[in-house]
DNA sequence: CTAGGGTTAG
């Protein structure tokens, strides 16, 4: 930890002793606008917010309070120094705020690195002169703070206002269209960047890639990727890490081989893809040997994420004890994922004694698992408990995503969120999903209402799950497109067990390919199955599984008396386990 | 001063 220069210090001394020696405002002299300068630069290489709090309330007493080079000059020493809420509390407060461009680039960029959206959005429609690069990291910034929409909406604007996007607005725009899983976007995109002869570099050509891929076109990212012959590893990651999400671990691991044979040298980033493929296609031998291999051939060390799969890839196959035996093998501390992926393993194949080592290690990591724990009592019947814990939530300002999905028409983006019947045409969506459920039934579809994780009637239960907003997005998709072409949905996680099987009947019955992507991979469903296999849909009853487990774990810790979690007139813990055997 | 590809669970 660097500290504050001695002559710093010594500055900062004489400024604060000119302010009771001469009366203000004094003039300020040149000098002193270069030491404060250097103070300030002094206090971000010490990473000193409270001498920086000190130089800031000289500046204001000297005068320079509304002296541009040095306020932002401040800005920037606060962003750096991590006090984003005094850069942000000084761009407000300083009227008519103007920042040069690189300044004001710099301050873009830092905010958005920060995740503060709105500051940066202040900074940059306050400059009076903006270029590319303001422009760029508005966008980028955008993209990487999960706001895809509006950066395409201030892509559009950029070119309405004549500024010419370049490459690296480009990679921004489709990383964005990637993350949307939009095809339409992605086309329009790919026309204009060739429209605007923009020369494909590594970055490109990856990001591009990827985009296809994400968006369901695993043929078209495969022909560009083919037709490139670059040699830079990011784009064979994007081309493997694009069939994985896809379900197609052989041709991955084919994509892999070619790489080995034209030298190209895999990265961490590699192995992480083929991994996840074998973890797909639940190839535990193989997932094996490319782990191994990892290390044997490539030097390249496990990370945390490639345990993790790993432990999947075992814990999926039913390999238990060989799953827990790579934790414990593990050169580092195994984190919440890895301990969560041994315990849903566990209550796949009902292993109780590993089962509560993963969750006592799940709850010593993570103070306290809400969304697992809320889940938890919700299936055991405890409702009032369960609302509790989400109030308890909230208040800590912990919360559990809400289940999203999109769907794209004629360019046009239509959002559904679970649950929410707001939709200005939601008369006839509810109209043609209740037709396609009673269809559905007939079919063999049996709504699975023990997956509704609310203390209403069988009833009450069914009507929740058609809200669930990837149907939603489904029956609103029938309603509007011809019959037969494809639908494409995406979701921001993990389709439920209860969609799943709905969605391959409704595929069979309108004889139409349904599209789903979901937080991991793609989902085709075409004449009644799914290109998964289904090997990622839970079995729904086990909720009660994990849920006695819990239980049992928690008393014996102790840990729910500390932590406060029971409520007033629940009755004892223990006869929430009366009944549950496991 | 601005760009791409990345584990798991809900």
């Amino acid at each position: 930890m660097p500290t504050l220069h001695q002559n710093t210090r010594m500055c900062l001394s004489l400024l604060f002793s000119r302010r009771f020696s001469s009366p203000l405002p004094a003039a300020a002299t040149a000098t002193d606008f270069q030491m404060l300068k250097c103070v300030l630069d002094d206090c971000k290489t010490a990473l000193d917010s409270k001498a920086v709090l000190e130089t800031h309330v000289k500046i204001v007493k000297l005068g320079f309070g509304m002296d541009y080079s040095l306020v932002s000059h401040m800005l920037l020493t606060y962003i750096d120094c991590g006090k984003l809420d005094f850069a942000r509390r000084l761009l407000d407060e300083t009227p008519c705020w103007n920042a040069d461009l690189i300044t004001g680039n710099i301050m873009i960029s830092r905010f958005m690195k920060n995740g503060d959206v709105e500051a940066a959005k202040r900074v940059f429609f306050n400059m009076p002169l903006k270029d590319v690069v303001s422009w760029n990291s508005l966008i980028g910034g955008c993209v990487k703070n999960s706001r895809v929409e509006e950066a395409l909406r201030m892509f559009k604007d950029m070119c309405l206002l004549g500024v010419e996007p370049d490459e690296f607005t480009f990679s921004s725009v489709i990383a964005g269209c990637a993350r949307l899983g939009a095809l339409d976007h992605a086309l329009w995109i790919h026309n204009l960047l060739i429209e605007k002869e923009i020369a494909l570099n590594d970055i490109l050509l990856s990001a591009i890639i990827d985009m296809y891929a994400k968006c369901g076109k695993i043929e078209i990212a495969k022909e560009i990727f083919d037709g490139c012959k670059s040699s830079s590893v990011s784009v064979w990651n994007s081309m493997i890490t694009g069939l994985a999400v896809h379900g197609l671990a052989t041709d991955a691991i084919y994509v892999f081989s070619r790489m080995e044979e034209e030298n190209i040298f895999p990265d961490s980033i590699t192995f992480l893809g083929i991994l996840v493929a074998c973890s797909h296609c639940g190839l535990v031998e193989l997932g094996k040997k490319y782990f191994d291999m990892m290390n044997r051939k490539y030097s390249i060390e496990p990370e945390l994420e490639h345990y993790g799969t790993m432990v999947d890839i075992l814990g999926r196959a039913g390999r238990l004890d060989e799953a827990y035996a790579t934790i414990r093998a593990m050169s580092m501390k195994p984190d919440v994922v890895i301990w969560k992926a041994l315990l849903s393993a566990c209550r796949t194949y009902r292993n109780a004694p590993l089962g509560e080592i993963a969750i006592r290690n799940i709850s010593s990591l993570d103070g306290g698992d809400y969304v697992l724990l809320s889940n938890t009592y919700c299936s055991l019947n405890k409702w009032s408990s369960s609302a509790n814990m989400r109030e308890e939530m909230k208040r800590e300002g912990i919360h559990k995503d809400h289940g999203k999905s999109w769907i794209e028409l004629a360019g046009i983006i239509h959002h559904f969120k679970a649950g929410n019947q707001a939709h200005p045409e939601m008369e006839a969506i509810y109209k043609i999903m209740k037709q396609l459920i009673k269809r559905a039934k007939l079919g063999g579809y049996v709504p699975a209402t023990d997956l509704v994780l609310m203390d209403v009637s069988e009833e009450e239960k069914e009507e929740n799950l058609i809200f669930h907003s990837e149907k939603l997005a489904l029956a609103f998709g029938v309603l509007k497109t011809s019959p037969r072409t494809e639908i494409r949905i995406t979701k921001n996680l993990r389709t439920c067990y209860d969609c799943h099987s709905w969605f391959k009947i409704v595929s069979r019955m309108l004889a139409r390919v349904i599209i789903v992507r979901d937080r991991v991979r793609f989902h085709k469903f075409e004449a009644g199955s799914c290109s998964c296999g289904d090997y990622w849909c839970c079995i729904s009853q086990s909720y009660i599984f994990t849920a006695a487990m819990l239980l049992s774990v928690l008393l014996k810790m102790n840990y729910a008396a500390s932590k406060n979690l029971w409520i007033p007139g629940l009755g004892h813990p223990l006869d929430a386990m009366a009944g549950l055997k496991y």
